[in-house]
RNA sequence: GGUCCUGUGGCCGAGUGGCUAGGCAAAGCUCUGCAAAAGCUUCUACAGCGGUUCGAAUCCGCUCGGGACCUCCA
């Protein structure tokens, strides 16, 4: 059964097949950082994330290019605008590049936490102004762009006019028409320079005040949103690649406007296939700046937030995400984070007894064998699950379902003989590959050298003894107070202990 | 106003017309010196109304509710 994916612009799920197979480009558009990144903006890193891990498993050699986008009109979130201020404050407010430092690193920080892939590329919007010029005078040169003031606008209205003729109409992603929205347009500065209301820059003439900007041939200014991912998507995957994906909330007007620039320029679709994911909502409303009830991803993790009833561990807000379907919505909640954060560590729990210290003692024929063919089926499944439309909901189900007998086996209420050799080792195996290098879960345990590890391990042995004497009074305090500390012993049936920190 | 999406048990959330999704919570039992952990069992829901069908959470219609995009937005 083939990778199946649904594609926005098709509106289906379609199956996967790279233009210039085995290799695959994936472009994802990324963040812009002049804030930090808030917990909805884990979704589309986490989502394609797994797809690129899946792909290479699927045997693809992908290259995945995911932006920065550092240009444009850049003031810190929460500060006032930069012509506002005096002298005096600009002297101590950061530079626009210190501040896109800043906001760079906190992103790879969050990124690393969360255990996502470094993408093969990831340029910067201020790296490409020279393709991105290029590629706004092409525009102009083939009669979609006009320059006003300065600035350059592309013309939607001509586009859409001639490229209907080729099935292509401007708003062919998002399945809007453009006669459709003449009204209810945005008061912006300078829309006056605009033939149309929907026309949309590619270059905007900086006032003087204005910190970032660059030559072009239009005079001193900087780069419109939707270039960027354009020129850079263009470079590095060519004029046709295989995905492009980000947030639903970018496929109007961000990718529409990219699928304009880039066909008037290259003469063809960018990307086959569009995948989109869904929002994060809280309280059933979108997270964003806009609707100010943004939880960011450092308050996640430490708990810092009026909302949060406690602080979430990166792993935990991943295991989160990848139990939903990346396309519908996933409303924020403590009861849910709570959940997931349980669900994982017991997940994580029986898969480390599987990966160190199941054996494969069983002979080649299964004791249980309704129970064998069960656990095949499960494990056997998470490759169907994936190549629909990357169903991580399902597959994380099956695992459940197989910690159930895993659990089982390791308490010994069922005997170990029950599966065959062959069954336990694919049993490893696959959920290894699923838990560790396509879904990324991974411990949050501190490696400590080992060090804690003897010290706990004295004090087990400490309790052992005083069980044995029936001195429960110390057994009790040593387990207590560890308790306390956050550390859970265990009893175990054969006599054994063995503790879990969190 | 336009274009769409959506409404699943206490919470989150899968779900291709007929078969227990799963997780968390709750209750009981087993195990345990007592716990914890784990296992077993129970709780079996699909907004409402109508229609199609042998059969619908799943298809169609209407009603009510929620949301997204149309503007920076993951």
């Amino acid at each position: 059964m083939p990778l199946k994916v649904y594609n926005s612009l098709t509106r289906k799920k379609e199956e996967f097949i790279p233009i210039n197979s085995p290799y695959v480009g994936m472009y994802v558009c990324g963040p812009t950082v002049s804030g930090e990144s808030h917990l909805g903006h884990a979704r589309p890193y986490i989502t394609f994330d797994v797809l690129y891990r899946y792909l290479m498993h699927l045997g693809y050699k992908v290259r995945y290019v995911r932006n920065l986008t550092d240009a444009g009109h850049f003031e810190e979130e929460g500060r006032e605008a930069e012509d506002k201020i005096s002298k005096k404050a600009i002297l101590e407010k950061l530079e626009p590049m210190e501040l896109v430092q800043k906001y760079t690193n906190l992103y790879h920080w969050a990124m690393n936490r969360l255990n996502n892939l470094p993408p093969s590329i990831e340029p910067t919007a201020t790296g490409h102004i020279i393709e991105q010029i290029e590629m706004i005078k092409k525009i102009i040169a083939d009669g979609y762009a006009y320059e006003a003031n300065g600035s350059v606008y592309f013309d939607v209205e001509k586009y859409n006019t001639d490229f209907s003729k080729k099935g292509q109409p401007y708003g062919i992603l998002s399945g809007r028409i453009l006669e459709d929205q003449l009204d209810s347009t945005r008061e912006l500065d300078n829309q006056g320079e605009k033939r149309d209301p929907s026309d949309f820059a590619l270059w905007k003439n900086a006032p003087p005040e204005h910190i970032m900007r660059w030559q072009s041939p239009w005079g001193e200014g900087f780069p419109g949103w939707h270039i960027e991912c354009s020129a850079m998507s263009k470079k590095y995957l060519g004029d046709e690649f295989d995905i492009h994906g980000g947030g639903m909330d970018l496929q109007f007007p961000h990718h529409e406007c990219e699928i304009a620039q880039s066909t008037v320029c290259n003469h063809t679709m960018p990307a086959r296939y569009w995948l989109h994911n869904n929002m994060i909502t809280i309280n059933g409303k979108k997270m964003g700046k806009s609707y100010n009830n943004v939880i960011k991803l450092t308050e996640m993790f430490n708990g810092n937030h009026p909302m949060l009833a406690q602080a979430y561990s990166p792993l935990t807000i991943r295991f989160f995400i990848l139990q939903s379907h990346y396309r519908g919505t996933l409303d924020f909640g403590n009861d849910a984070l709570q959940a997931s954060e349980k669900a994982l560590k017991r997940l994580w729990e029986a898969y480390e007894w599987v990966s160190s210290e199941m054996l494969v003692v069983s002979g080649e024929l299964a004791a249980d064998k309704l129970l064998d063919a069960k656990v095949l089926k499960l494990v056997g499944e998470f490759d169907e699950f994936m190549n629909d439309d990357l169903n991580t909901a399902k597959v994380l189900a099956n695992m459940f379902e197989l910690v159930s007998v895993i659990n089982a086996i390791k308490d010994k209420h069922i005997p170990a003989a029950s599966l065959s050799a062959s069954t336990v080792s694919i049993l490893k195996q696959q959920l290894k590959l699923f838990v560790e290098d396509i879904f990324g879960l991974k411990t949050e345990q501190a490696n400590d050298n080992g060090k804690l590890d003897g010290v706990l391990q004295l004090l087990i042995d400490i309790r052992k003894e005083a069980k044995t004497r029936k001195d429960f009074v110390t057994s009790d305090k040593i387990r207590n107070e560890l308790i306390a500390l956050g550390v859970q012993l265990k009893d175990e049936k054969d006599g054994g202990m063995s503790y879990t920190i969190g």
